[in-house]
DNA sequence: ATGAAAGCGCTAACAG
DNA sequence: CTGTTAGCGCTTTCAT
């Protein structure tokens, strides 16, 4: 391995200076400027990280936390994170790992939170010290600094054209892991319209996890219960998408027999069969966003919430009916 | 931040016996390892992985050097990576930058290769000297140890169930952007089939990107020029996936009018319409098996390439027809 | 404009 | 069993 020492022997100059071209801190002779630069190209030298970060305690390093990046949703985010961090000169490492003495041993320079998991708090994230920034959230008492998609709001976007469509049996799928919004959100949206609230046409059947998978359990436990709704708003797409199969499998039609609008637009959200009616979310921006977000942060500026504004993307899921 | 030299002087050792019992080198006390233990954890010590690489040029850190995480068969491979990683201490971080130097620069302890950019040779990277793996591999000539799937024999299995199947018209899609093992098998399979080979039953049309929307594309220009063939053997499951979608749109059914077979088995194959027949490769194993190689390589054994049995699952998107 | 020296937090001889 | 010392590769006063 080459290192300054090397590249300040080759050049006739003191290890000093060779940090000043490199970092270029001027005060340096155009002579040696040329010298050193001559010595690094020949020596084929670059900068050990570890060593630098050791001594400004910075790293480069930013720690995604997220729970699966299996989940397509996550992907995307971090897809768009990962494009900003690059030009800014950071790496990302994605950890689904509870334990948040990582974040001081390895000195990341930063921690975007997804979520927070079960047993930790909040506090215990902002006690640690590190810079932090959260994507994608949707509680309400989260304080620090993130970005929140009004969830209520696509909610409402997607309730509100099911209602123009015709559907007055709505089944919402939330969630049990969280509080959620998008319970309230429904039952605020049934009132506007003076629709009886029933229990039994919003769900939680399902624990933490909202994958295909589960998705497609669900369907398939919803088509044996007996259909008691016109149309059906799924937690996200992944979930929508297994309950596609679902229905497929039992042989109910989307959207004939049943509609179906998702949460998030993922990718594949185009190619299913039908193309799934959903409320885009701009994962991928909101991944961009929040590493820009984080990056200000480390950089000292003050950075504060931010709300992203969801979309209906109207695609054919979704039948209208005679009411 | 609390440093071993706060240890030592709340324990009231020297520095180098804190060493010894993080680190459980023995030669310690019991008296002393239980004060040192008792002030890491009443000052809630933890060790700077950043110093410690700086000494022992072991960063724990491995590079997954994969073209796109959006693409879902990377994501499943480097779920699998990710979790016998963890399990050895390491994080993985996953980067499709073009750029040699960050190898040295971060001090990554070694790379799993999914590719090797334009530009670049395999030289190149055994130059550098780190450790290193390739993952999911099909060109013949690879010097580095790796995961070779057998995807000639991938190509057989499909290719034989699609002939007992009654199919004796099927297009193989390819890609351009390398030299792919799928068209030697093809004609091999031809041959000892004593079909005739036909340059327009295989495509080439598509360069690099094998998603969704290449597959979208791909389909719909199938079906435009006139359906040649009464069975397709897709690159991958994301474009069979998207051809699904345009076989749909332009209202071609599957199995029906054409059969179509993927590649790689992702999650998403299990809830299409119609569920996808495809060869499985055992992606996630893949990637769990290459972490392994990696490591093992890392601590100085001796790894060798090994090759991953692909296998047939057959669902529901081919039709037996009628010779 | 240049260099010497100290030190980031850790490990690894070496000596006792 | 324990501690002293040097040093990993880099940055940063502080002199010159």
């Amino acid at each position: 391995m080459v290192t300054r020492k090397d590249i300040a022997e080759y050049a006739g100059v003191s290890k000093t200076t060779v940090t000043r071209v490199i970092n270029n801190q001027g005060n340096v002779s155009q002579e040696n400027i040329e010298k050193v630069s001559q010595a690094i190209k020949e020596l084929e030298y670059c900068p050990n990280m570890v060593a630098r970060g050791l001594k400004t305690k910075k790293t480069y390093q930013i720690l995604f936390h997220a729970p699966a990046l299996l989940n397509p949703f996550f992907v995307e985010i971090y897809t768009g994170m990962n494009e900003v961090a690059q030009q800014h000169g950071y790496h990302i490492v994605v950890s689904s790992n509870d334990d948040l003495k990582v974040i001081e041993q390895r000195q990341y320079d930063g921690v975007i939170l997804s979520y927070i998991p079960i047993g930790h708090s909040q506090e215990e994230y902002k006690n640690s010290g590190v810079k932090l920034v959260a994507t994608n959230y949707s509680t309400l008492d989260l304080e620090i600094p993130h970005l929140k998609v009004d969830i209520a709001h696509g909610i409402t976007q997607a309730l509100d054209y099911l209602y123009e469509c015709g559907h007055r049996k709505i089944v919402l799928f939330s969630a049990q892991f969280a509080y959620d919004q998008r319970i309230d959100a429904y039952k605020k949206w049934l009132q506007a319209k003076q629709l009886p609230f029933q229990s039994d046409l919003y769900h939680t059947d399902y624990i933490g996890k909202t994958t295909y998978e589960q998705g497609y359990n669900s369907g398939i436990l919803f088509v044996e219960n007996g259909l008691i709704a016109t149309a059906i708003l799924a937690f996200n797409d992944a979930m929508a998408i297994g309950m596609l199969a679902a229905f497929k499998r039992k042989g109910i039609r989307v959207p004939e027999d049943i509609s179906l609008i998702g949460f998030d637009d993922i990718t594949q959200a185009k190619y299913t069969d039908p193309p799934l009616t959903t409320v885009s979310n701009s994962l991928y921006q909101i991944g961009k966003e929040s590493a820009q977000m984080l990056i200000s942060k480390i950089n000292n500026e003050t950075v504060s919430t931010k709300v992203i504004k969801t979309e209906l993307v109207i695609r054919n899921s979704v039948a209208k009916i005679n009411i």
